[in-house]
DNA sequence: GGAACAGTTCAATCAATAATGAATAAATCT
DNA sequence: AGATTTATTCATTATTGATTGAACTGTTCC
């Protein structure tokens, strides 16, 4: 069966815990489209986003109930979460279940997600250059000249990106985010 | 019935065209590979990549009968390409298939691609924000008050994404790109 | 110990996305 | 005009990716 996209902001949650409020949804669409754009998961977006606008720490039955999720999507997303340094475990006293809140620090966040996106791609790419230069070698004539021009391109490109990289951490955390 | 990942690069075009050889395959794999970092179609990827690496600009049906396309998928992803500007026309004489080249400028596509992808978020990520503000400033004591607080963090994080792009860009195109 | 709770894993299911190809249009040739 | 070539559109099909939930593990409480 389906879930529901969100739960309707109206009725009593059928879960047992609170409907969300209107500032609690639109705050989800926001990073829900966000995770579009970025090509995450909706679920995790709609875990981030309810920590995010939540004054205190939340349980994981908790966001599950509110948000209508599967306790499956909801372990896997807060799992990633946690990976991604987005959210982070408090102890709540008197409460045996874990409690998390979301990291909000625009620097750190994109700065984690970079890497983890552009890290992979940097991976094997390196790897890969280097078997294109090695093929275009055995070709002749003009072939082998394109061949090779394109592929030195192609490490000039992945050069200027590496280096943005740190350039944009470093303008993400310095403007004067006040 | 799936079409091939990739014709092996031995054997006879069954397509009647030139298979692809080792440098051609490991350049379009470098760039599928990058487009599922990006979260773009592999055959959109694919075509791209081939006419990244040839020396001359192909026809519609060359890079089909190679990449062994659908048509139709040939020709969407040709044409997101040149939306993109990722791609352009070339008048080949005597020919009446129109042709196509890679435009290998990292500046413009980097640029035009995430004016894409980041407008299409910023589109209405503003409106959203005020929404947010409006229905937060409808709550009562301390949870108002937050509210209100993560609302002008996200607005803030706003103004310094949209504060970086322009930069990324001049980056890319300034880089001792040689 | 064992019942209730909190959480994880993973194979099965469902939804979203990409690719296909038949129908069609438009242009060029004879 | 009619035949041929080139290319586009879009409903259908295939593939990928996300979500579910039942089975399981480990804790805590009585």
């Amino acid at each position: 069966m389906k879930r529901n996209a969100l739960p309707p902001v109206t009725g009593s949650g059928r879960s047992g815990f609170a409907p969300l409020n209107p500032v609690e949804v639109e705050t989800i669409r926001l990073f829900v489209q966000l995770s579009r754009a970025l090509g995450q998961p909706p679920s995790v977006a709609e875990i981030y986003g309810l920590l995010f606008v939540s004054p205190r720490p939340l349980p994981q039955d908790e966001f599950t109930g509110r948000l209508n999720l599967s306790k499956g999507s909801a372990s896997q997303g807060l799992r990633y979460l946690q990976d991604l340094g987005a959210v982070r475990p408090v102890a709540v006293a008197a409460d045996r279940r874990g409690h998390y809140e979301a990291v909000a620090e625009l620097r750190n966040l994109a700065g984690r997600f970079l890497r983890q996106q552009v890290f992979s791609y940097f991976q094997d790419s390196g790897e890969r250059l280097d078997k294109i230069i090695t093929e275009a070698r055995k070709l002749a004539g003009p072939e082998r000249d394109h061949a090779l021009a394109r592929a030195k391109m192609l490490k000039s490109w992945e050069k200027n990106s590496k280096r943005i990289l740190p350039l944009v951490m470093a303008l993400l955390g310095g403007g004067r985010g006040k």
